[in-house]
DNA sequence: CGCTGGCACTCGAAAGTCCTGAGTGCCAAG
DNA sequence: CTTGGCACTCAGGACTTTCGAGTGCCAGCG
């Protein structure tokens, strides 16, 4: 059948290209992998792969690379994701058990990926958007000065501090601590944000106002959703080669955590890797950078992603099996959590 | 005096250069600033120059480039700090005015210094060893599991989880907190930690302990002491030429927090600026790189330190007002604050 | 004594030229 | 459908040439 011939000769073109970094000639082709036809029979397949728009040719009377469409076929059809050694794996659950808090496992995820991989990693933060309310601390820092700490069941903390237009009790703090917290706590922050409005009448006192009014713009604050951790931007200098092509539009796009989380994709899928190819992303800038994604979080439904961003030509199995290694973890450490 | 007119033509030379990016000859120089004398002249003073080790030649027959010791020269006698102008100042004063809290100040310096010299910055949150204890908070998540909230005079929050031994009423809750809050509240941290520990007796109430050791190993825990933020990596994108030398080595440092820390220096010698030049640092990967950087925090007493990366070929002049007039506003905000 | 113009010299960078060999497409035969 | 043969293409490396910015030195001048 040569159909399947075809497809293992796409294989074998994506892999060595991106284990050579050079084009790939028919010969070459034959002798490292045991395809056991001639050079002419690979070169007549080539041709047409290339019809199909799999391959291309940077010039004539060079090999062949793999266009976008083709790293596509690899991933979805042509390989599997290589599962990781036990010492991988090993590896990860340690590092990552060793984490203190919430952002220390953040952190620690983007190190150990960046690590795994020798791409740049980038892990956002978990949303606050399923979280629910789990304390509201009111601290009288002065009389008329209020540092105002949101505590959430995903163990991340706000902090705000609110200048009051008058002086305030303890008693009148203590008071005001309770009210917030008898219709806060448990809620999920959304319909916690509803309760705390409906608590202050259109003209209730000013005081009041102001702390409730700075509980429901940290609760509806998407600041915290673009939260993003970036790590090993040092593997780019791997690739000094097409440094403006490549490199320095991403080096760009990392201080752009907008720009990030758009590339990292919906946090919707759940549990599921995104592959996304050269051109397939939103900015034609990074047509030669891929991004491999995945939702992670604890349960089933994913609140937050991660993956890695890394030329088009990179190893897509391993990057698939770190990614997806990383976040079971973290699912499972924020799980226990 | 001849003396003088050799300075002002190092100074021409270290302008002109880091201006173009090119070597410069005795015929541009006596060009574009009104030296007064002919090309022969100033030939003779950068042969002398050159004897004393302030410029070199990178082949015969090109022009001369400052040495570390030329732009050390510079820096020291030859130049002034310019001041921002209006517009700058009003600038800075805006953006660091809308922070909402210490970590957005630090974040939004970095950028504004990013911006500002287009190069790296950096900029290390404040410390904890100077500040006091402002409130410690202990929510009860479930019966047996703690979160512990520290709260510092700078703003900053420390958290903990303690898994408890043996499960905790609301009023065991409240007792603990207020004797650790008694303890606490006003010291600053190393006191404070002292003072917790004083509270538990050798074979203390295990739960007691327990919250004790976490608050203990929170404030002496120099983690936050190595808090870093980053940005304008991008900057690095405009000498794509020395990728090798300069850009890669100083990629692989700004991971590496500690070496960071490093560069920045210590945080001892108050609000004065620092610059190091090339081979001056600790590093010798980043022979090609200086350091422009301050101390900032309130009062008198710098308690962190901010500044920038760059090429040793850099604007000096502009690089060292930037950094200086970011540390003040920031330093300020945290007076008020 | 220091400045200047003149001059021969140096040598890196840019441009041009040549050559090699990997790789191709096509074809005729198995 | 596969294969060996063959003519063809062309990027990249090696080599050469040219060009000119810049130098160092020297003799003369104020």
């Amino acid at each position: 059948m040569q159909e399947e011939r075809r497809l293992a000769v796409l294989r074998a073109i994506v892999e060595d290209y991106v284990a050579t970094e050079e084009p790939v000639g028919s010969k070459a082709l034959v002798e490292r992998h045991g395809l056991g036809v001639s050079p002419a029979t690979v070169r007549n397949d080539m041709a047409a792969l290339e019809d199909e728009g799999y391959i291309t040719q940077p010039h004539t009377s060079a090999g062949r690379v793999p266009t976008d469409k083709g790293y596509r076929m690899f991933v979805d059809r042509l390989t599997t994701i290589k599962p990781m050694s036990a010492a991988e794996k090993r590896a990860i659950a340690t590092i990552l058990d060793g984490a203190i808090d919430l952002d220390d496992v953040v952190q620690r995820s983007v190190r150990l990926l960046a690590q795994l991989t020798r791409q740049v990693a980038v892990v956002q933060y978990p949303t606050l958007s399923r979280s629910t309310v789990r304390h509201i601390e009111l601290v009288a820092l002065t009389p008329a000065r209020l540092l105002v700490v949101l505590i959430l069941s995903t163990g991340r903390v706000e902090q705000r501090l609110v200048d009051l237009s008058a002086e305030l009790g303890d008693d009148e703090l203590a008071d005001l601590r309770s009210l917030v917290n008898r219709a806060a706590i448990g809620e999920i922050i959304a319909d916690a944000a509803t309760a705390l409005r409906g608590l202050v009448p259109e003209e209730g006192a000013p005081v009041t106002r102001a702390v409730v009014d700075v509980l429901v713009e940290a609760m509806s604050d998407h600041r915290s959703d673009e939260r993003i951790a970036v790590g090993g931007a040092a593997n780019l200098a791997r690739f000094g080669d097409s440094f403006d092509s490549a490199v320095r539009p991403l080096l760009e796009a990392l201080e752009e955590h907008v720009v990030l989380l758009k590339l990292l994709g919906e946090a919707t899928s759940g549990e599921v890797l995104t592959v996304r190819i050269g051109h397939e992303g939103p900015y034609q800038e990074l047509s030669s950078t891929s991004v491999v994604a995945t939702g992670y979080g604890p349960g089933e439904e994913a609140f937050a992603r991660l993956g890695i961003v890394g030329p088009t030509r990179m190893d897509y199995p391993g990057s698939m099996a770190a990614v997806r290694a990383v976040a079971r973890y973290v699912s499972r450490i924020l799980d226990e959590a």
